[in-house]
RNA sequence: GCCCGGGUGGCGGAAUGGCAUACGCAGGGGACUUAAAAUCCUCGGACCGUAAAAGGUCGUGCGGGUUCGACUCCCGCCCCGGGCACCA
């Protein structure tokens, strides 16, 4: 409302999120259709929405649950397919036993589903289709350059650590005694491995079992194998958890030093991450210094701090694991870390023993869900042709309704017979379609473009509509979003640019993150079910005085802990504009208080001077607290004590010319309009204004009417406030300073101390320092 | 462990190096009223001081620093919230 009066053309859009698992399981508790269940809600939100007065354009009102929106989830997945960005696999997947479920990585919240808190997440092997997320990594990193400016920093922070970019090299260990292909490890630190001491396997790693057949022990091997890849503990957990590791009865030859090194299994190394090998440095790196303490591995120390001493092995009481120079560490001793980095990296690439290497955390997108109540992936499976994207032109593949759901782990779709039994499009014979639906993620990671066209029936959207609006100028989100939703969102803008849909890589040039609404110490939510109802608060203050507090409440970006007590002010004060306005609407129903360009504030009254100031003061912050600070809060203060101004002048009718007199209600009307529109309306019109404020501009702001020709002047003595006068402006800092010295209680205090110096601010302060 | 936020009256919070506690809530006192509601006026950081004033000292999580002047900037801690976490 704000930025209309500002003169901008809003677009101001609402959807529905309403595909996803708790409208299903609501439908599967309460023997509800899905469908029926959503719509309800959405009636009930809407009528919310409309009695709260939002103003949202309903012309482009969405549903993710309509087949005339998900019909595109579909046809962008075709594209991806296409493209080789959607691929499918058999995956170790994250299970969740309650959703009966797969979760994406990003769901998994302490080991656990991000829905529920103490369930731990399974790991199973299923065939699943991803999104190549990962081949925008680099993109999605490199490009938060552009979001420096918009972006909240600890939402980049929180991206940047997600994507895990970091560099480093792969590097070969030859077996010694058996014939197979050598170990990799990664390592970001190749300038360490002169002070190897081992090479550590993760208990998942591919070649273990080949790698101990034959050696003695290794049926006990393969026992303790099986116990430490059964331990499923909380990732938490696992950075915490104690290191335990065997030696495999195996060596493996350091390419750099020639060097002949045990390879043990270590519960501590990642399988997914890397090779799923490293090399085991204990005096420069701390996870590997305490295993080498447990099991008296060898310590070797190869860096030296750049202005320090060698550590002695023997007395070093933890890693040392920043970068210095490098010792002991033949052809390379004397270089520095960065510097060796590079030269043995080179070095390894020639001799073709290792390479340089680039890692991220980042995994590809698992969008595969075995629930009902999504978008089903439009691709078949035929005994011939394998897998078949559904064409284009048999877009929407429908979700069949009536469907029996059980809430138990495969999709329902696979018991509709009509649905699962089809032909293959290219040959035409039998064949089935995917029974898996799609992420609910995917619905949110594109809607926004759809509202620049929302009813569009051959295109998600029209580039042209797209090219105007976007990027977005403004998203609002809570903090929860910072990965999921706008990791996802980054993506799909990136993919949509390289299928030529759109022109720029970024959707959203400003981020606003608000805080979370909390009740009882948890964030406000349906699933917590201390939910405070907004109708309720409407029905009894009215939805103005609800609108009001809940901005007067706190600033926006700030987490709050949901109270009522002081709903009662803001009620209060709108009664009190009420009356203000109606007392004096009939003697200025009929006059026009557009005061000109050339009103000239120098032959005003007393009263008009004081009242016009504090008004264009009070419009000068507030449209500044609107515009640039988001602190709704304090520009309600603003308004009230503007309002408090008028109160105490009262009846400034007296002093006032009734133009004057009607602008300064005009102007308390006006900004109180975007926080309490529907009383402003009525107040407008008992000011004698038809046609409402739709079109009305936020006031002009003029400099001349707020500035004050009288200011106090704090006076100081050693920082301390000890009086106080009244200066004119344009006093000079000498005639200021004599002034402050000339005060009768200054100079009391002053007399008989040596001044040492003396502050000026102008129209603000006066500091004497005494010796 | 690392990275972000935050810590101000009884409460929500204000103050972008210049009068700390604006605005509002709750509370005390008063006016109006037969009474209540509503409304209006008024007082509220702590301590010392005073018959009451005037004054004074301390005070924005703690300890230092920079500055004429610090809630605000810098350094070091403590506590709370959030994120990442054996990523080699």
């Amino acid at each position: 409302r704000f930025k209309r009066m500002r003169g901008f053309n809003v677009l101001h859009p609402i959807g529905w999120d309403s595909f996803g698992l708790p409208a299903e399981n609501a439908a599967i508790k309460n023997g509800i259709p899905p469908r029926q269940w959503t719509n309800s809600n959405i009636q009930q939100m809407k009528a919310t929405c409309e009695r709260f007065g939002f103003s949202y354009d309903w012309r482009r009102e969405i549903s993710s649950c309509e087949p005339d929106y998900y019909r595109w989830n579909q046809w962008f997945f075709l594209k991806m397919l296409e493209r080789g960005l959607a691929y499918r696999k058999l995956s170790k997947v994250n299970w969740c036993p309650q959703c009966q479920t797969v979760l994406a990585n990003e769901q998994v919240v302490d080991g656990c589903c991000w829905r529920h808190e103490s369930t731990a997440v399974e790991i199973r092997e299923i065939e699943q289709w991803f999104w190549r997320i990962t081949k925008y990594s680099d993109e999605l990193l490199a490009d938060m350059a552009e979001l420096k400016e918009g972006w909240p920093e600890r939402v980049l922070v929180m991206q940047e650590n997600w994507i895990g970019k970091s560099r480093g090299a792969r590097v070969q260990f030859a077996l010694s005694e058996v014939q197979a292909a050598p170990l990799e490890v990664f390592t970001t630190r190749v300038d360490t491995i002169y002070g190897v001491s081992a090479v550590l396997l993760s208990p998942h790693h591919p070649s273990l079992s080949a790698l101990i057949a034959g050696v003695p022990g290794s049926t006990a091997m393969s026992e303790q194998l099986d116990s430490m890849r059964r331990v499923n503990l909380k990732a938490a957990d696992l950075a915490t958890a104690e290191k335990v590791g065997f030696f495999t009865g195996r060596f493996g030859l350091n390419p750099f030093s020639g060097e002949r090194v045990p390879v043990w299994v270590a519960n501590f190394v990642l399988a997914e991450y890397g090779t799923g090998a490293v090399m085991c440095v204990p005096a420069h790196d701390q996870r590997d210094f305490e295993f080498a303490q447990k099991y008296r591995l060898p310590l070797k120390v190869v860096v030296q701090p750049l202005n320090g001493t060698v550590p002695r092995a023997d007395q070093m009481e933890q890693a040392f694991t920043e970068h210095g120079r490098s010792v002991n560490s033949g052809p390379y001793s004397g270089l520095e870390s960065s510097a060796a980095i590079e030269k043995m990296t080179a070095d390894a690439e020639a001799k073709k023993f290792g390479e340089a290497e680039t890692t991220y955390r980042l995994k590809d997108w698992g969008i595969s869900r075995q629930r009902y109540w999504g978008t089903p992936i439009p691709v078949v499976y035929c005994k011939k042709d394998g897998v078949v994207g559904v064409p284009e032109n048999q877009l929407p593949v429908r979700l069949p309704e009536n469907v029996v759901l059980t809430g138990e782990g495969k999709s329902p779709l696979a018991n509709v017979p009509d649905f699962l039994n089809t032909t293959c499009p290219k040959c035409g014979g039998p064949a089935t379609r995917e029974t898996d639906t799609m992420d609910t993620f995917v619905d949110s990671s594109w809607y926004f473009y759809r509202y620049t066209d929302a009813h569009n029936d051959h295109a998600p959207y029209d580039p042209a509509n797209v090219q105007y609006w976007f990027p977005i100028d403004q998203y609002i989100g809570g903090i929860e979003h910072a990965i999921l939703h706008l990791i996802y969102s980054r993506f799909f803008a990136k993919v949509m640019r390289d299928l030529g849909l759109i022109q720029h890589g970024e959707p959203v040039r400003r981020l606003f993150s608000q805080g979370m609404v909390q009740k009882g110490g948890r964030a406000m939510s349906k699933s917590h079910g201390n939910v405070v109802g907004a109708d309720e608060m409407a029905q009894k203050y009215g939805c103005d005085t609800a609108r009001m507090y809940t901005l007067f409440a706190a600033p926006p970006a700030k987490d709050l802990e949901w109270s009522e007590d002081g709903i009662e002010g803001c009620s209060r004060f709108l009664n009190k504009v009420y009356r203000l306005v109606d007392r004096h609407a009939p003697s200025l129903h009929s006059i026009d208080g557009n005061l000109s360009e050339s009103f000239d504030i120098v032959h005003a009254s007393a009263k008009e001077k004081l009242l016009l100031r504090k008004a264009h003061q009070t419009l000068k912050r507030v449209t500044n607290d609107f515009e640039v600070r988001w602190h709704f809060n304090s520009s309600i203060a603003l308004i009230m004590e503007y309002y408090n101004e008028m109160q105490a002048q009262e009846p400034f009718e007296q002093d006032a010319r009734p133009e004057v007199a009607k602008r300064l209600i005009e102007l308390l009307v006006l900004m109180l309009a975007p926080i309490t529109p529907h009383i402003c309306e009525e107040l407008w019109e008992m000011l004698g204004h038809s046609g409402g404020l739709r079109r009305i501009s936020w006031p002009q702001f003029r400099e001349d009417l707020a500035k004050e020709e009288q200011f106090e002047v704090v006076i100081q003595i050693n920082g301390r406030v000890r009086g106080k006068i009244q200066v004119e402006d344009g006093l000079s800092d000498a005639e200021t300073k004599e002034r402050a010295l000339n005060d009768q209680r200054i100079k009391h205090l002053v007399h008989g101390s040596a001044v040492a110096k003396i502050v000026v601010v102008p129209r603000k302060l006066v500091n004497i320092v005494l010796r």
